[in-house]
DNA sequence: TATTCCGATAGTGAC
DNA sequence: GTCACTATCGGAATGAG
């Protein structure tokens, strides 16, 4: 599951390059179940996810007998997220990476890092909840906690893929593989420098004020280079405590509104990668941030 | 002279469509005297103004006796009404309407009515003041305000050129001297409707705060329809007590100081015509400004 | 308070 | 707090040799 769940990561992107897919501008504000017949053979991935994961949410069923779509239907504005949930095989590959009884991963719309995704939970009961009161629960927090490690993982390996060729940790690696295997010795007995651990440079969290009212877990590289990346709010969403990780909670009350009354998006912009501060400067964040993309590729 | 003004007024202009003349990029920011050989015949304009008014002013002299342009020269930022005075026959007729000892008369290089010229004093202790403080010189102010007549009449006069045939009050008397001539009356003997004033519809001032620091008063028509209208700021410097009207002084020291305090050009918009009041939307009042100048000069 | 260019800010409407 | 669109508002440079 894990290499087609990577091909479909990028089956939307060339190598390095934003996608410009089929988007409509219908599809801006609104999330509409394609009439036409949708994706097939996606009932491997929902086969991935383990029983016990399954059993854990407690509804764990099909998609079809969760939702019972009678037709084509469109969720508009703050509910466009729902479509996804409601009727995930409906959507081409590009669209929803994976799906099962549990959960539904899509590519971002409008992904503000090189790799995005939304995890979007199908638990009834959860999935209308503010982020902050879904993830008080022990139990459901624990499965996304896992849902999470595990898509980390998968989007670190996505980042290996696409940019590995530019990092030295990786040639490093490469070349004392090499040379080992020149001199002829067993790779599994030799010492290799590690490589790169990519999973560090994903991050996985909610945001405090969420504009989508489906519950939604954003996975994402660190990079926050993107050409969807436009507005002061796109970047402080994701780079200041408005992002909540996963890892993070259960939060305390306090913490909740802590988070919730500090007015994060209109701070001033500050450099994920050096610190450096921009003040109310977008265009020259973005500009800086082309310059720490490469560096960071590079790492 | 009245016909010579006119043709260069309108020697910019094709009918009710504002002027694109070859106004480059540089001359945004500055004035340069143009090196090629400038205007010819100027001379009979500057005997239309009677020698009385130029001994009133007691400096009229010859443009080079003035000012004795060695070489061309460039007048930048505030200074740029400046090459006027300074060389006014170096300056095509599309710009230079006239120029005598006392005056130079110019289009607005960014006219904010559909007529729009400046008039530039070329009293050599007067240019540099502030309007306030030149025009507080009974004498000096007395040859403005002639100077100012004179131009009322000839932009009235253009106005009448180029709308009369949409007024209303024009096609009355129109139509009454035409009945009298099939009449075969004496035209001179009968009583004909006035026709329109259109000197009731030129205004004539200065600005509280002028952004160019030589001394000019602005004679325009009252419409504010022009494409370079693309303010608020524009808007209430010539919709607002902003503007000075010339017939306003001598003003009390009072007057001035009220006058500078107020933050006019940051008011709500309001439409010259109707008094509709349009807040801070610009847009809107352009829009409503095309209707109001169509039925502008249908009166 | 001249212009232009660029960009930050603000309000709207989406179904 | 999604998007896009429009428009308002705000700073900086403007020349010349």
């Amino acid at each position: 599951m894990e290499a087609k769940s990577q091909a479909r990561m990028t089956a939307k992107r060339s190598e390095e390059t934003p996608a410009q897919d089929g988007t409509t501008g219908e599809e801006i504000s609104s999330t509409t179940i394609p009439p036409s017949t949708p994706t097939k053979g996606q009932d491997s991935s929902q086969q991935l996810l383990s029983p016990s994961k399954r059993s854990l949410l407690n509804h764990a069923q099909s998609p079809v007998a969760i939702d019972a779509p009678p037709a084509p239907k469109t969720f508009a504005g703050r509910d466009g997220l729902r479509a996804y949930t409601y009727a995930p095989e409906s959507f081409p590959p590009s669209r929803v990476i994976s799906f099962n009884g549990s959960y539904v991963t899509i590519n971002d719309l409008y992904p503000k890092s090189s790799v995005h995704l939304l995890l979007l939970p199908r638990h009834p009961e959860k999935q209308r909840l503010h982020p902050f009161e879904a993830l008080q629960d022990p139990v459901f927090l624990a499965s996304i906690q896992d849902e999470v490690r595990k898509w980390r993982s998968l989007v670190a390996k996505e980042l290996q893929r696409r940019f590995g060729k530019f990092s030295a940790q990786e040639r490093k690696r490469d070349e004392a593989m090499e040379k080992a295997l020149d001199a002829g010795e067993d790779i599994d007995e030799v010492a290799l420098p590690q490589g790169r651990d990519w999973s560090k440079d994903v991050i996985a969290g909610v945001h405090t004020h969420p504009s989508m009212s489906h519950l939604h877990i954003h996975v994402l590289s660190i990079d926050r280079h993107s050409e969807c990346m436009r507005h002061r709010k796109h970047y402080n969403s994701f780079a200041t405590p408005f992002l909540v990780d996963v890892e993070d909670f259960p939060l305390s009350r306090e913490d909740m509104v802590r988070r919730s009354k500090e007015k994060w998006l209109d701070r001033d912009l500050v450099c994920w990668r050096c610190g450096r501060n921009f003040g109310n400067k977008f265009q020259a964040l973005k500009q800086h941030l082309e310059g720490e993309f490469e560096e960071w590729k590079k790492e």
